[in-house]
This record gives structure tokens, sequence and C-alpha cells, in this order.
DNA sequence: CGTGTAGTTGATGCTCCTCAATTTTTGTGG
DNA sequence: CCACAAAAATTGAGGAGCATCAACTACACG
């Protein structure tokens, strides 16, 4: 959840391995013993737990540059799998958190990206507060156009059950939604696949999706002026 | 969100003000430049912001011993306003960064802290996407008597509008949620006011309240755990 | 004693869930 | 390339949960 990435494992001086998952393969357990931290370098993952009653709730989608496995605690708190073929980059935990103990520098980091983290989860709480299913949908089309998109068509790693899962519906209303939003001519599937998006009116899909919330929460994971911030605090002295 | 207290203020050697607000005085809003980091010592706050078409959304209830103001970026991002009359401490945001910019115990502390906010968040988020009205309003119950109840006696500091607006329901949901608990026996109104209750059937709330989540959100900010780990973790060498 | 605020209760409708059936896509072996 | 089976996605009908609109009650305060 913390956006762990190349820049960090760097900052910190720690050797990393690349490590390859095949699709549904599982990178680590809820309960396992934390010891990696992990960055994605190519492909889709997600993390998830879960729920009594063969429910599965899932927290996030991974995709290259996002970092995970950075929980505060000896155990992963939810497990990771593998939605595509992907590699990730790993480094030892035990090490970033020992380096970050005696590095200033590599400590501020982590309290900012881990700050940025809590503000972004703060905001999904809020989506899935106030926002219908088409609104949420909506904006997930338009994050997923923004991160994995090339030349206009979205290759979805995930199937409908996994974006269910993910904003708290059914798959039946998450198809239906598709459904509308082709009909509507908002979006076209690319040679006739379900998973191969093409957004044909994005000022629909923005009106949606910006209906209850003014604010994208992914936005605030990508721009990083706190690193900034951080850094100019250093110059200020200790008064009130 | 991060949880700033007296503790931290006494690490990073940082002057500390007294401020007082009465109900419904505002302690800063969005927008504002930030400039302080508070702790609560008296009272409860709450933290929310305003959507488009008057709809407002509770982040957080703050109550004794919870921290707030400490985001990241130069100005606030929601807007905190009292409950009641509230005795808050306060220290300069720049003199805290500052601090840790050159402390690594501290610096390493916040990153915990905003860490398990993070994930705080999450869980927030998980139970919004899963829990139905009477669930959540069972855990929010169970939750306050944990932090609020003096001899079992819940003083609720909102009004069923401010709890309605931080689970995304109406204030009427609310309302007959409190009804049918009552109703069933499961609280009780102290002097017929219905903001002084006291729990009867703790057990049939706690089922209510794990039905849908293994976790209860709030433990996590409670336990700190997390500080031990970072500690355990400078002893450590930096090896893969 | 009227006025304002907070809370409750009832009737009705919309959104999304549930169950069931069908179609489309993917994967496998000939 | 086709045939077949398994998995994924779609569609429809009916129902549960919560929203919405509206009326009403209880209490606080001048």
């Amino acid at each position: 959840m913390i956006n762990i990435d190349r820049t960090i494992l760097e900052a910190a001086n720690l050797a990393a391995i690349e490590l390859s998952y095949g699709p549904g393969e599982t990178v680590y357990e809820r309960g396992a013993p934390a010891r990696l931290v992990c960055a994605v370098d190519q492909g889709a993952l997600y993390r998830f737990r879960l729920m009594p009653g063969d429910k599965r709730s899932i927290l996030q989608f991974l995709f290259p540059g996002d970092g995970f496995g950075s929980e505060i605690g000896r155990h992963h708190r939810n497990t990771v799998q593998a939605l595509t073929h992907i590699k990730v980059l790993a480094a030892s935990r035990d090490a970033l958190l020992a380096a970050a103990a005696s590095d200033v520098r590599l400590s501020n980091l982590l309290f900012s990206l881990a700050a940025s983290a809590a503000i972004a989860a703060d905001e999904k709480a809020d989506m899935m507060r106030v926002k219908n299913a088409a609104e949420k949908i909506a904006q997930f089309l338009l994050e997923l156009e923004d991160r994995l998109s090339i030349r206009g068509v979205i290759d979805l790693p995930m199937g409908r059950l996994q974006i269910a899962d993910y904003f708290g519906l059914r798959i039946e209303t998450v198809s239906r939604t598709f459904s509308a939003f082709h009909r509507e001519k908002i979006i076209q599937y690319r040679n006739r696949v379900q998973r191969r998006i093409v957004i044909r009116n994005r000022q629909r899909l923005q009106e949606l999706a910006s209906d209850a919330s003014d604010l994208d929460y992914w936005s605030i994971l990508k721009n990083r002026e706190t690193e900034n911030t951080l850094i100019a605090a250093r110059a200020l002295t200790m008064s009130l």
C-alpha cells in the first residue's frame, strides 16, 4: 500500500532481486511473515482479503510503479496475487527498516509515502460512501486509461468479478453498468472483446466520476509534492 | 488523521499551546495553510468535507488522545470542527517536520503512525464496502463505548445527522436503526435522552458488528506494536 | 407559550442484490 | 482449423435495503 519503488530501494542502497509470477499465482498470503517489500515492474496484481462467507474484498489493484508489502507489523495483513504475468522487484523488509532507522532522509521519505497512502485510503473510503455504481466505474475507467492505455485502448487485466469485489458490488451490476456505457456509446469494445475498451465519450465519464467527489484520489499518489515539503521543512527552525 | 499525541510532542521537544473551542466552532478549514498539528485533550471534534450538492462527508470523529492536522502538503485537506467544548494541544507543524528531519527516532515514529493511519483508513474503506446500516452502527456503538463510556453510559457527542454523514447513510435510516436496537432491547436510553445510551446486549451488537469484518479497525491505532517493530529493526543488518 | 431544532415514524420508489437462464469467450485436444 | 468443455460475461424477473418525501413528536430556549 505504501508506494515503495525503485527510487526508494536505490536511496536505501538495498540489494533487490527480480521475481516472476504467472496469472493467479500468489506473491504472499495474509498472515505470512512479512519479509519482502516489493515494487511492480511489469504486469498487474491485486491485494485482497477473504471475508466470512466466501466474500472477497479487493483493497487495491497494483500496476507498474506501485509498491506493496511494506506493512507495519511482522505479518502481512492481506494476500497479493498476480493477475497477469508479472515481474516485481523485491528487497528485504528488515533491511529497509534498518536503513530507515539510521537514515533520516529515507525515514522521512517513508513517512511522506505512508502519509500519502493514508490520504489515498481516506479518499477511497469517501468514494465508497458517496458514489453509486455508474460513478464508481466511470472513475475506475478514467484511472485505468490514465495508467494502462496504449494508444487509447485499455486492456483490462482484471475480470468483472474482480471489479465487483473492488467496489463492493455484484458481478451482475458491474456487467450491467458496462453494458449501459456500451449502449450509450460511452465506451466501445475493441475486436468485440469485452476486456479491451476504448473510451468514446470521456466528457460523459468525467461528469459521472466527478458528480460525487471533487478529487481523483489516484492523483494524490502520483504527484509527490510531499517529498519537497519535507525537504523544505529542514530549513525551518523549531519555534511556535 | 495521523495520531500525533502528547508523547510525540514531548519526544520532539516542541512547545505546545492549549487552545479552547466551543461547540460548532471551527479549528481550521479545508484549504487553509497548515500551520498547526494538534492533539485532542478534552471533548470531541469531527473532520469533514463538503461535497458538491450540499452533502457533507465526515471522515473521522476525534476524541481525547487523537491527533490531527498533520497532513502532508501546505494546506489542510478538510475542515475540523468542535462538537462539544474542547481543549486541544497545538504545536507548530513546521517545527515538528523540522525536528523529524534531523531526528531519526521521531521520523520513524511519524512513519509508523502514518502507516497505522493508512491501515486504519483501509479497514474503514473495507467496512463501508461490505457492511449494512445495522452492522455499521453496531460497530460504531461498540467503539464509542470503548472510548467514551463512563460507568456504562455512552454520552454521544454527535447527533444522528453526523452519524449519518459519517456512514454515508440518511438520518432517517440512522434513526430507524437506533429505534430498532431500542425496540429489541439491545440499547436503552438513560433518562429518556436519545443521546445517552447504555448497551444492554453487547453480544448481539458484537454479532452484528463482526458479521462482515474480522477486524476492529480502531484496535489497530490503539495497540502500537508498530514502534517496537521499528526499534527492533535497528538491530538488523542490511542483507537480503 | 410560541418558535426552532433534533429526532422519529410512515408511505413509496429507486438502486442494487439475488436467483436463474442464456450467450460469449477462452482453453484444450484432435 | 474445428469440436467441445469450462469459464466469463450478459440478460431478465423479482425482492431487499436504503433513500426520499412528508407528517409528526419531544424537548430547549427565549
